[in-house]
DNA sequence: ACCTGAACACCGTTCAAGT
DNA sequence: ACCTGAACACCGTTCAAGT
Protein backbone atom coordinates (compact mmCIF):
# COMPACT_ATOMS: atom_id res chain seq x y z
CA UNK A 1 0.00 0.00 0.00
CA UNK A 2 2.53 2.06 1.33
CA UNK A 3 5.17 1.04 -1.56
CA UNK A 4 2.95 2.55 -4.56
CA UNK A 5 3.84 6.06 -3.88
CA UNK A 6 4.34 7.00 -7.06
CA UNK A 7 1.36 5.77 -8.83
CA UNK A 8 -0.95 6.35 -5.80
CA UNK A 9 -0.13 10.53 -6.00
CA UNK A 10 -0.70 9.89 -9.89
CA UNK A 11 -3.48 9.21 -8.87
CA UNK A 12 -4.08 5.67 -10.31
CA UNK A 13 -4.09 2.75 -8.25
CA UNK A 14 -1.27 -0.11 -8.54
CA UNK A 15 -1.93 -2.92 -11.48
CA UNK A 16 -3.93 -5.84 -10.40
CA UNK A 17 -5.18 -8.32 -12.36
CA UNK A 18 -8.99 -6.71 -11.50
CA UNK A 19 -8.03 -3.79 -13.23
CA UNK A 20 -6.59 -5.59 -16.23
CA UNK A 21 -9.71 -7.87 -16.58
CA UNK A 22 -11.51 -4.42 -16.84
CA UNK A 23 -9.77 -2.76 -19.35
CA UNK A 24 -9.43 -5.88 -21.43
CA UNK A 25 -13.14 -5.70 -21.22
CA UNK A 26 -13.09 -1.83 -22.54
CA UNK A 27 -10.30 -2.96 -25.23
CA UNK A 28 -13.02 -6.21 -26.51
CA UNK A 29 -16.01 -3.62 -26.56
CA UNK A 30 -14.65 -1.09 -28.63
CA UNK A 31 -11.63 -3.11 -31.35
CA UNK A 32 -13.46 -6.58 -30.97
CA UNK A 33 -11.51 -9.68 -30.30
CA UNK A 34 -8.79 -8.29 -32.42
CA UNK A 35 -8.62 -4.94 -30.08
CA UNK A 36 -7.42 -6.85 -27.62
CA UNK A 37 -2.97 -6.86 -27.18
CA UNK A 38 -0.49 -6.93 -24.77
CA UNK A 39 0.61 -3.76 -26.39
CA UNK A 40 -2.45 -1.92 -26.25
CA UNK A 41 -3.38 -2.70 -23.00
CA UNK A 42 -0.32 -1.99 -21.11
CA UNK A 43 -0.61 1.57 -23.14
CA UNK A 44 -3.90 2.15 -21.44
CA UNK A 45 -2.45 1.05 -18.38
CA UNK A 46 0.62 2.83 -18.66
CA UNK A 47 2.79 -0.08 -17.95
CA UNK A 48 5.41 -2.14 -19.78
CA UNK A 49 3.33 -5.47 -21.42
CA UNK A 50 5.62 -7.71 -19.67
CA UNK A 51 4.63 -6.40 -16.42
CA UNK A 52 0.74 -8.03 -17.34
CA UNK A 53 2.16 -11.26 -17.36
CA UNK A 54 3.03 -10.95 -13.49
CA UNK A 55 -0.78 -10.73 -12.94
CA UNK A 56 -2.09 -12.25 -15.85
CA UNK A 57 -1.00 -16.04 -16.93
CA UNK A 58 -1.66 -15.63 -20.78
CA UNK A 59 -3.65 -14.10 -23.33
CA UNK A 60 -6.45 -16.87 -23.16
CA UNK A 61 -6.49 -16.41 -19.21
CA UNK A 62 -7.19 -12.57 -19.93
CA UNK A 63 -10.26 -13.24 -22.29
CA UNK A 64 -11.65 -15.74 -20.06
CA UNK A 65 -11.46 -13.59 -17.32
CA UNK A 66 -13.39 -10.97 -19.12
CA UNK A 67 -15.79 -13.08 -20.45
CA UNK A 68 -16.50 -15.04 -16.52
CA UNK A 69 -17.08 -11.16 -15.67
CA UNK A 70 -19.58 -10.91 -18.00
CA UNK A 71 -21.43 -13.77 -17.39
CA UNK A 72 -21.17 -13.38 -13.87
CA UNK A 73 -23.28 -10.07 -13.90
CA UNK A 74 -25.79 -11.48 -16.45
CA UNK A 75 -26.50 -14.37 -13.87
CA UNK A 76 -26.55 -11.68 -11.22
CA UNK A 77 -29.31 -10.08 -12.93
CA UNK A 78 -31.51 -12.55 -13.94
CA UNK A 79 -31.35 -13.91 -10.51
CA UNK A 80 -34.87 -13.03 -10.10
CA UNK A 81 -37.41 -14.68 -8.00
CA UNK A 82 -40.15 -15.52 -10.59
CA UNK A 83 -41.50 -19.13 -11.88
CA UNK A 84 -38.47 -21.32 -12.88
CA UNK A 85 -40.17 -21.38 -16.49
CA UNK A 86 -39.41 -17.54 -16.70
CA UNK A 87 -35.66 -18.14 -14.65
CA UNK A 88 -34.92 -19.78 -17.27
CA UNK A 89 -36.16 -17.27 -20.36
CA UNK A 90 -34.52 -14.84 -18.38
CA UNK A 91 -31.02 -16.22 -18.30
CA UNK A 92 -31.18 -16.88 -21.71
CA UNK A 93 -32.29 -13.58 -22.76
CA UNK A 94 -30.02 -11.96 -20.65
CA UNK A 95 -26.96 -13.77 -22.21
CA UNK A 96 -28.52 -13.20 -25.66
CA UNK A 97 -28.62 -8.97 -24.78
CA UNK A 98 -25.29 -9.97 -23.61
CA UNK A 99 -24.02 -11.30 -26.54
CA UNK A 100 -25.49 -9.03 -29.16
CA UNK A 101 -23.73 -6.10 -27.33
CA UNK A 102 -20.48 -7.77 -27.09
CA UNK A 103 -19.86 -10.78 -29.65
CA UNK A 104 -16.53 -11.35 -28.21
CA UNK A 105 -18.16 -13.51 -25.31
CA UNK A 106 -20.11 -15.65 -27.35
CA UNK A 107 -16.96 -16.71 -29.65
CA UNK A 108 -14.92 -17.04 -25.54
CA UNK A 109 -17.95 -18.93 -24.64
CA UNK A 110 -17.23 -21.72 -27.13
CA UNK A 111 -14.10 -22.15 -26.40
CA UNK A 112 -14.40 -22.30 -22.78
CA UNK A 113 -15.98 -25.57 -21.88
CA UNK A 114 -16.36 -27.09 -18.24
CA UNK A 115 -14.36 -23.67 -17.34
CA UNK A 116 -15.96 -20.95 -14.97
CA UNK A 117 -18.12 -18.87 -17.41
CA UNK A 118 -20.08 -22.26 -18.96
CA UNK A 119 -20.29 -23.56 -15.03
CA UNK A 120 -21.93 -20.45 -13.98
CA UNK A 121 -24.39 -21.32 -16.89
CA UNK A 122 -25.15 -24.58 -15.94
CA UNK A 123 -25.49 -24.11 -12.07
CA UNK A 124 -28.00 -20.60 -13.05
CA UNK A 125 -30.22 -23.29 -15.85
CA UNK A 126 -29.58 -26.55 -13.42
CA UNK A 127 -30.80 -25.04 -10.13
CA UNK A 128 -34.40 -23.94 -12.27
CA UNK A 129 -34.24 -27.24 -13.76
CA UNK A 130 -34.50 -28.92 -9.92
CA UNK A 131 -37.23 -26.10 -9.34
CA UNK A 132 -39.18 -27.04 -12.03
CA UNK A 133 -39.15 -30.79 -10.59
CA UNK A 134 -37.22 -32.72 -13.04
CA UNK A 135 -36.16 -35.91 -11.66
CA UNK A 136 -32.55 -36.75 -10.49
CA UNK A 137 -31.71 -38.77 -13.48
CA UNK A 138 -32.83 -36.43 -16.03
CA UNK A 139 -31.80 -32.99 -14.80
CA UNK A 140 -28.19 -33.71 -16.31
CA UNK A 141 -30.05 -34.25 -19.36
CA UNK A 142 -32.18 -31.30 -18.99
CA UNK A 143 -29.77 -28.95 -17.95
CA UNK A 144 -27.24 -29.72 -20.48
CA UNK A 145 -29.66 -29.51 -23.47
CA UNK A 146 -30.50 -26.41 -22.88
CA UNK A 147 -27.19 -25.32 -22.15
CA UNK A 148 -25.80 -26.42 -25.35
CA UNK A 149 -28.59 -24.84 -26.73
CA UNK A 150 -27.77 -21.37 -25.61
CA UNK A 151 -24.27 -21.88 -26.34
CA UNK A 152 -24.73 -22.69 -29.87
CA UNK A 153 -27.31 -20.03 -30.43
CA UNK A 154 -24.65 -17.30 -28.31
CA UNK A 155 -21.55 -18.94 -30.59
CA UNK A 156 -23.43 -18.47 -34.38
CA UNK A 157 -24.56 -14.65 -33.15
CA UNK A 158 -21.12 -13.49 -32.29
CA UNK A 159 -20.48 -15.05 -35.42
CA UNK A 160 -23.04 -13.06 -37.23
CA UNK A 161 -22.70 -9.38 -35.39
CA UNK A 162 -18.42 -10.04 -35.68
CA UNK A 163 -19.51 -10.53 -39.67
CA UNK A 164 -21.22 -7.57 -39.46
CA UNK A 165 -19.15 -5.20 -37.90
CA UNK A 166 -16.44 -6.13 -40.38
CA UNK A 167 -18.45 -5.00 -42.88
CA UNK A 168 -19.44 -1.57 -41.50
CA UNK A 169 -23.16 -2.89 -41.42
CA UNK A 170 -25.55 -2.99 -38.83
CA UNK A 171 -26.59 -6.73 -36.87
CA UNK A 172 -30.50 -6.91 -38.95
CA UNK A 173 -28.37 -5.86 -42.58
CA UNK A 174 -26.34 -8.69 -41.90
CA UNK A 175 -29.22 -11.38 -41.35
CA UNK A 176 -30.69 -9.63 -44.35
CA UNK A 177 -27.70 -10.36 -46.27
CA UNK A 178 -27.54 -13.97 -45.28
CA UNK A 179 -31.33 -14.52 -46.26
CA UNK A 180 -30.22 -13.17 -49.67
CA UNK A 181 -27.59 -15.53 -50.11
CA UNK A 182 -29.67 -18.67 -49.33
CA UNK A 183 -32.45 -17.36 -51.42
CA UNK A 184 -29.82 -17.65 -54.26
CA UNK A 185 -28.79 -21.47 -53.57
CA UNK A 186 -29.23 -23.96 -56.21
CA UNK A 187 -33.22 -24.86 -56.04
CA UNK A 188 -32.71 -28.78 -56.18
CA UNK A 189 -29.65 -28.84 -53.21
CA UNK A 190 -31.03 -26.32 -51.08
CA UNK A 191 -34.81 -26.50 -51.45
CA UNK A 192 -35.42 -26.67 -47.37
CA UNK A 193 -32.80 -23.31 -46.59
CA UNK A 194 -34.58 -21.23 -49.69
CA UNK A 195 -38.19 -22.40 -48.63
CA UNK A 196 -37.00 -21.21 -45.08
CA UNK A 197 -34.89 -17.82 -46.44
CA UNK A 198 -37.84 -15.72 -46.79
CA UNK A 199 -39.28 -16.18 -43.16
CA UNK A 200 -35.81 -15.97 -41.71
CA UNK A 201 -35.94 -11.99 -42.99
CA UNK A 202 -39.24 -11.32 -41.07
CA UNK A 203 -38.32 -13.23 -37.83
CA UNK A 204 -37.04 -11.72 -34.62
CA UNK A 205 -34.13 -14.07 -33.96
CA UNK A 206 -34.54 -12.93 -29.94
CA UNK A 207 -38.39 -14.33 -30.39
CA UNK A 208 -36.42 -17.47 -32.14
CA UNK A 209 -34.30 -18.04 -29.48
CA UNK A 210 -36.76 -17.83 -27.19
CA UNK A 211 -39.07 -20.66 -29.31
CA UNK A 212 -36.09 -22.50 -28.91
CA UNK A 213 -36.29 -22.85 -24.93
CA UNK A 214 -39.69 -23.43 -25.09
CA UNK A 215 -39.59 -26.25 -27.61
CA UNK A 216 -37.18 -27.69 -25.30
CA UNK A 217 -38.98 -27.25 -22.03
CA UNK A 218 -41.68 -28.60 -23.78
CA UNK A 219 -39.98 -31.66 -24.17
CA UNK A 220 -38.92 -31.83 -20.97
CA UNK A 221 -42.73 -31.67 -19.97
CA UNK A 222 -43.84 -34.44 -22.30
CA UNK A 223 -41.27 -36.94 -20.93
CA UNK A 224 -41.10 -35.99 -17.34
CA UNK A 225 -43.28 -39.39 -16.81
CA UNK A 226 -41.12 -41.48 -19.17
CA UNK A 227 -37.84 -39.76 -18.21
CA UNK A 228 -39.09 -39.48 -13.82
CA UNK A 229 -41.52 -42.02 -12.38
CA UNK A 230 -40.57 -44.95 -14.87
CA UNK A 231 -36.74 -44.76 -14.34
CA UNK A 232 -37.20 -44.29 -11.03
CA UNK A 233 -38.71 -47.97 -10.93
CA UNK A 234 -36.38 -48.76 -13.19
CA UNK A 235 -33.48 -47.92 -10.61
CA UNK A 236 -35.53 -48.95 -7.43
CA UNK A 237 -36.09 -52.49 -9.17
CA UNK A 238 -32.30 -53.00 -9.98
CA UNK A 239 -31.13 -51.76 -6.34
CA UNK A 240 -33.13 -55.13 -5.11
CA UNK B 1 -1.94 -28.26 -69.25
CA UNK B 2 0.76 -27.98 -71.36
CA UNK B 3 2.06 -24.78 -69.75
CA UNK B 4 3.39 -26.76 -65.93
CA UNK B 5 5.42 -28.88 -67.95
CA UNK B 6 7.96 -28.86 -64.93
CA UNK B 7 5.38 -29.75 -62.17
CA UNK B 8 4.09 -32.17 -64.15
CA UNK B 9 7.34 -33.74 -64.95
CA UNK B 10 8.01 -33.87 -61.00
CA UNK B 11 5.10 -35.84 -60.55
CA UNK B 12 2.61 -33.17 -59.36
CA UNK B 13 -0.36 -31.58 -60.43
CA UNK B 14 0.01 -27.44 -60.56
CA UNK B 15 -1.45 -25.22 -57.51
CA UNK B 16 -4.79 -25.32 -56.78
CA UNK B 17 -7.59 -24.42 -54.68
CA UNK B 18 -8.17 -27.86 -54.03
CA UNK B 19 -5.13 -29.10 -53.06
CA UNK B 20 -4.65 -26.21 -51.10
CA UNK B 21 -7.81 -27.39 -49.07
CA UNK B 22 -6.40 -30.77 -49.26
CA UNK B 23 -3.07 -30.06 -47.31
CA UNK B 24 -4.76 -27.58 -45.03
CA UNK B 25 -6.56 -30.46 -43.85
CA UNK B 26 -3.66 -32.54 -43.34
CA UNK B 27 -2.11 -29.74 -41.28
CA UNK B 28 -5.04 -29.16 -39.50
CA UNK B 29 -5.53 -32.93 -38.29
CA UNK B 30 -1.88 -33.24 -37.10
CA UNK B 31 -1.28 -30.31 -35.94
CA UNK B 32 -4.68 -28.77 -34.73
CA UNK B 33 -6.04 -25.64 -35.19
CA UNK B 34 -2.18 -23.63 -34.64
CA UNK B 35 -0.62 -26.09 -37.39
CA UNK B 36 -2.12 -24.72 -40.20
CA UNK B 37 0.25 -21.85 -41.11
CA UNK B 38 0.88 -20.75 -44.91
CA UNK B 39 4.60 -20.77 -44.64
CA UNK B 40 4.50 -25.17 -43.64
CA UNK B 41 1.04 -25.03 -46.31
CA UNK B 42 3.78 -23.54 -49.20
CA UNK B 43 6.65 -26.25 -47.63
CA UNK B 44 4.22 -28.94 -47.77
CA UNK B 45 3.16 -28.14 -51.27
CA UNK B 46 6.93 -27.07 -52.60
CA UNK B 47 6.10 -23.30 -53.42
CA UNK B 48 5.85 -20.17 -51.99
CA UNK B 49 3.77 -18.63 -49.63
CA UNK B 50 2.14 -15.45 -51.87
CA UNK B 51 1.66 -17.94 -54.37
CA UNK B 52 -1.54 -20.00 -52.08
CA UNK B 53 -3.15 -15.93 -52.01
CA UNK B 54 -3.22 -16.62 -56.09
CA UNK B 55 -6.16 -19.65 -55.11
CA UNK B 56 -7.20 -18.82 -51.68
CA UNK B 57 -8.72 -15.21 -50.52
CA UNK B 58 -7.14 -15.37 -46.65
CA UNK B 59 -6.87 -17.71 -44.15
CA UNK B 60 -10.71 -17.63 -43.29
CA UNK B 61 -11.36 -18.54 -46.36
CA UNK B 62 -9.38 -21.89 -46.05
CA UNK B 63 -10.44 -22.73 -42.66
CA UNK B 64 -14.13 -22.29 -43.90
CA UNK B 65 -13.20 -24.52 -46.71
CA UNK B 66 -11.28 -27.49 -44.67
CA UNK B 67 -14.09 -27.22 -42.57
CA UNK B 68 -16.99 -27.53 -45.15
CA UNK B 69 -15.30 -29.98 -46.96
CA UNK B 70 -15.25 -32.30 -44.02
CA UNK B 71 -19.20 -31.37 -43.39
CA UNK B 72 -19.99 -31.84 -46.97
CA UNK B 73 -18.79 -35.66 -46.29
CA UNK B 74 -20.58 -36.47 -43.29
CA UNK B 75 -23.92 -34.83 -44.46
CA UNK B 76 -23.47 -37.89 -47.62
CA UNK B 77 -22.34 -40.63 -45.65
CA UNK B 78 -25.29 -39.67 -43.40
CA UNK B 79 -28.09 -39.44 -46.45
CA UNK B 80 -29.43 -43.03 -45.52
CA UNK B 81 -33.35 -43.84 -46.48
CA UNK B 82 -34.54 -44.54 -43.31
CA UNK B 83 -37.22 -42.97 -40.81
CA UNK B 84 -37.08 -39.25 -40.38
CA UNK B 85 -35.83 -39.46 -36.59
CA UNK B 86 -33.00 -42.32 -37.35
CA UNK B 87 -31.80 -39.55 -40.01
CA UNK B 88 -31.75 -36.83 -37.66
CA UNK B 89 -29.77 -39.14 -34.96
CA UNK B 90 -27.86 -40.48 -37.98
CA UNK B 91 -26.98 -36.86 -38.63
CA UNK B 92 -26.19 -35.15 -35.47
CA UNK B 93 -23.64 -38.83 -35.13
CA UNK B 94 -22.25 -38.33 -37.60
CA UNK B 95 -21.01 -34.93 -36.96
CA UNK B 96 -20.37 -35.76 -33.55
CA UNK B 97 -17.90 -38.23 -34.80
CA UNK B 98 -15.99 -36.13 -37.09
CA UNK B 99 -15.78 -33.34 -34.47
CA UNK B 100 -14.18 -35.75 -31.86
CA UNK B 101 -11.46 -36.65 -34.74
CA UNK B 102 -10.76 -33.62 -35.76
CA UNK B 103 -11.90 -30.65 -33.04
CA UNK B 104 -11.10 -27.83 -35.48
CA UNK B 105 -14.38 -28.64 -37.54
CA UNK B 106 -15.97 -28.08 -33.91
CA UNK B 107 -14.13 -24.66 -33.59
CA UNK B 108 -14.73 -23.29 -37.21
CA UNK B 109 -18.41 -24.28 -37.35
CA UNK B 110 -19.11 -21.53 -34.49
CA UNK B 111 -17.19 -18.83 -36.51
CA UNK B 112 -19.28 -19.86 -40.08
CA UNK B 113 -22.72 -19.15 -38.84
CA UNK B 114 -24.88 -18.80 -42.09
CA UNK B 115 -22.13 -19.89 -44.35
CA UNK B 116 -22.07 -23.07 -45.99
CA UNK B 117 -20.85 -25.46 -43.76
CA UNK B 118 -23.59 -24.62 -41.58
CA UNK B 119 -26.25 -24.21 -44.25
CA UNK B 120 -25.51 -27.78 -45.24
CA UNK B 121 -26.40 -29.15 -41.97
CA UNK B 122 -29.53 -26.93 -42.19
CA UNK B 123 -30.50 -28.31 -45.23
CA UNK B 124 -29.84 -31.58 -44.17
CA UNK B 125 -31.99 -31.30 -40.70
CA UNK B 126 -34.51 -29.22 -42.30
CA UNK B 127 -35.60 -31.90 -44.94
CA UNK B 128 -35.93 -34.45 -41.87
CA UNK B 129 -37.77 -31.85 -40.38
CA UNK B 130 -39.95 -31.33 -43.00
CA UNK B 131 -40.53 -35.70 -43.70
CA UNK B 132 -41.13 -35.45 -40.05
CA UNK B 133 -44.57 -33.83 -40.59
CA UNK B 134 -44.26 -30.68 -39.02
CA UNK B 135 -46.29 -27.67 -40.39
CA UNK B 136 -45.04 -24.97 -42.59
CA UNK B 137 -44.80 -22.18 -39.74
CA UNK B 138 -42.62 -24.31 -37.50
CA UNK B 139 -40.28 -25.81 -39.62
CA UNK B 140 -37.63 -22.80 -39.02
CA UNK B 141 -38.47 -23.07 -35.36
CA UNK B 142 -37.41 -27.20 -35.09
CA UNK B 143 -34.07 -27.39 -37.82
CA UNK B 144 -32.67 -24.35 -36.49
CA UNK B 145 -33.43 -25.45 -32.63
CA UNK B 146 -31.79 -28.65 -33.42
CA UNK B 147 -29.06 -27.12 -35.63
CA UNK B 148 -28.15 -24.45 -32.48
CA UNK B 149 -28.37 -27.44 -30.31
CA UNK B 150 -25.48 -29.71 -32.12
CA UNK B 151 -23.51 -26.68 -32.92
CA UNK B 152 -23.20 -25.84 -29.03
CA UNK B 153 -22.19 -29.26 -28.36
CA UNK B 154 -20.18 -29.38 -31.42
CA UNK B 155 -18.07 -26.08 -29.82
CA UNK B 156 -17.77 -27.79 -26.02
CA UNK B 157 -16.81 -30.73 -27.41
CA UNK B 158 -14.03 -29.18 -29.62
CA UNK B 159 -12.88 -27.04 -26.55
CA UNK B 160 -12.72 -30.24 -24.63
CA UNK B 161 -10.65 -32.42 -26.57
CA UNK B 162 -8.44 -29.74 -27.87
CA UNK B 163 -7.44 -28.72 -24.16
CA UNK B 164 -6.93 -32.95 -23.59
CA UNK B 165 -4.86 -32.65 -26.66
CA UNK B 166 -3.31 -29.50 -25.39
CA UNK B 167 -2.07 -31.43 -21.71
CA UNK B 168 -1.46 -34.60 -23.76
CA UNK B 169 -4.01 -36.48 -22.19
CA UNK B 170 -6.80 -38.64 -23.71
CA UNK B 171 -10.55 -36.83 -24.17
CA UNK B 172 -12.02 -39.05 -21.64
CA UNK B 173 -9.38 -38.18 -19.07
CA UNK B 174 -10.18 -34.54 -19.93
CA UNK B 175 -14.15 -34.96 -19.02
CA UNK B 176 -12.76 -36.86 -15.75
CA UNK B 177 -10.01 -33.51 -14.94
CA UNK B 178 -13.77 -31.47 -15.26
CA UNK B 179 -15.98 -33.46 -13.16
CA UNK B 180 -12.95 -33.20 -10.35
CA UNK B 181 -12.54 -29.79 -10.76
CA UNK B 182 -16.74 -29.70 -10.82
CA UNK B 183 -16.55 -31.39 -7.28
CA UNK B 184 -14.51 -29.61 -6.01
CA UNK B 185 -16.56 -26.22 -6.15
CA UNK B 186 -17.92 -24.25 -3.10
CA UNK B 187 -20.65 -26.46 -1.61
CA UNK B 188 -22.86 -23.80 -1.24
CA UNK B 189 -22.80 -21.54 -4.22
CA UNK B 190 -22.59 -24.60 -6.86
CA UNK B 191 -25.03 -27.31 -5.53
CA UNK B 192 -25.90 -28.08 -8.53
CA UNK B 193 -23.16 -28.38 -10.33
CA UNK B 194 -21.53 -30.61 -7.57
CA UNK B 195 -24.50 -33.16 -7.33
CA UNK B 196 -24.28 -33.66 -11.38
CA UNK B 197 -20.13 -33.70 -10.75
CA UNK B 198 -20.41 -37.57 -10.14
CA UNK B 199 -22.94 -38.32 -12.76
CA UNK B 200 -20.88 -36.88 -15.77
CA UNK B 201 -18.08 -39.13 -14.92
CA UNK B 202 -20.32 -42.19 -15.72
CA UNK B 203 -22.15 -40.79 -18.53
CA UNK B 204 -21.13 -41.50 -21.84
CA UNK B 205 -21.35 -37.62 -23.81
CA UNK B 206 -21.84 -39.51 -27.34
CA UNK B 207 -25.02 -40.72 -25.57
CA UNK B 208 -25.87 -37.50 -23.55
CA UNK B 209 -25.87 -35.72 -27.43
CA UNK B 210 -28.37 -38.32 -28.52
CA UNK B 211 -30.82 -38.12 -25.84
CA UNK B 212 -30.66 -34.09 -26.25
CA UNK B 213 -31.89 -34.49 -29.85
CA UNK B 214 -34.73 -37.00 -28.68
CA UNK B 215 -35.50 -34.55 -25.96
CA UNK B 216 -36.36 -31.67 -28.57
CA UNK B 217 -37.75 -34.03 -31.16
CA UNK B 218 -40.52 -34.69 -27.76
CA UNK B 219 -40.69 -31.41 -27.30
CA UNK B 220 -41.76 -31.05 -31.19
CA UNK B 221 -43.96 -34.03 -31.15
CA UNK B 222 -45.81 -32.87 -27.94
CA UNK B 223 -46.39 -29.26 -29.50
CA UNK B 224 -47.54 -30.26 -33.01
CA UNK B 225 -50.96 -29.95 -32.49
CA UNK B 226 -50.63 -26.07 -30.73
CA UNK B 227 -47.94 -25.45 -32.87
CA UNK B 228 -49.23 -26.94 -36.80
CA UNK B 229 -53.04 -27.05 -36.93
CA UNK B 230 -54.36 -23.78 -34.33
CA UNK B 231 -51.75 -21.78 -36.56
CA UNK B 232 -52.72 -22.61 -39.75
CA UNK B 233 -56.05 -21.92 -38.49
CA UNK B 234 -55.33 -18.74 -37.32
CA UNK B 235 -53.27 -17.71 -40.14
CA UNK B 236 -56.33 -19.18 -42.45
CA UNK B 237 -58.59 -16.78 -40.64
CA UNK B 238 -55.78 -13.79 -40.61
CA UNK B 239 -55.87 -14.14 -44.47
CA UNK B 240 -59.79 -14.23 -44.78
C1' DA C 1 -1.38 -16.12 -65.82
C1' DC C 2 0.92 -17.90 -62.32
C1' DC C 3 4.62 -18.28 -59.13
C1' DT C 4 8.71 -16.74 -56.01
C1' DG C 5 10.43 -15.25 -51.72
C1' DA C 6 11.93 -11.26 -49.40
C1' DA C 7 9.85 -7.61 -46.81
C1' DC C 8 6.29 -5.37 -43.86
C1' DA C 9 3.68 -4.80 -40.00
C1' DC C 10 2.24 -6.89 -36.75
C1' DC C 11 1.65 -10.60 -32.79
C1' DG C 12 2.36 -13.24 -27.73
C1' DT C 13 5.84 -14.15 -24.66
C1' DT C 14 10.39 -14.00 -22.34
C1' DC C 15 13.97 -12.12 -19.72
C1' DA C 16 17.91 -9.37 -18.28
C1' DA C 17 17.99 -5.30 -15.96
C1' DG C 18 16.28 -2.07 -12.91
C1' DT C 19 13.68 -0.22 -8.30
C1' DA D 1 8.17 -8.19 -5.18
C1' DC D 2 7.07 -5.82 -8.94
C1' DC D 3 7.93 -3.42 -13.12
C1' DT D 4 10.44 -2.03 -17.66
C1' DG D 5 11.08 -2.49 -22.45
C1' DA D 6 14.03 -4.49 -25.73
C1' DA D 7 14.46 -8.85 -27.98
C1' DC D 8 12.87 -13.38 -29.82
C1' DA D 9 10.32 -16.23 -32.57
C1' DC D 10 6.84 -16.29 -34.78
C1' DC D 11 2.46 -14.81 -37.65
C1' DG D 12 -0.74 -13.27 -42.19
C1' DT D 13 -0.33 -10.64 -46.08
C1' DT D 14 1.76 -7.86 -49.84
C1' DC D 15 4.38 -7.02 -53.80
C1' DA D 16 8.27 -6.32 -56.91
C1' DA D 17 10.40 -9.40 -59.71
C1' DG D 18 10.60 -13.34 -62.43
C1' DT D 19 8.73 -17.18 -66.09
Amino acid sequence: MVKNTRRVQRGEESLSRERIVEASIALLDSGGESGLTFRALAERLATGAGALYFHVANKNDLLHAACDAVVASVMAAAATGAAPRENIRAIGIGMFDAIDARPWVGAELTRAAGKMPTVRLLEGIGRQVVALGVAQQAQWLVASTLLNYILGVAGQNAANTAAAMATGAVRSHALAAVAADWSQLAADEYSFTRSIAGQLREHDDREDFLAGIDLILEGVAASRPSVTSSRQAAARKAST
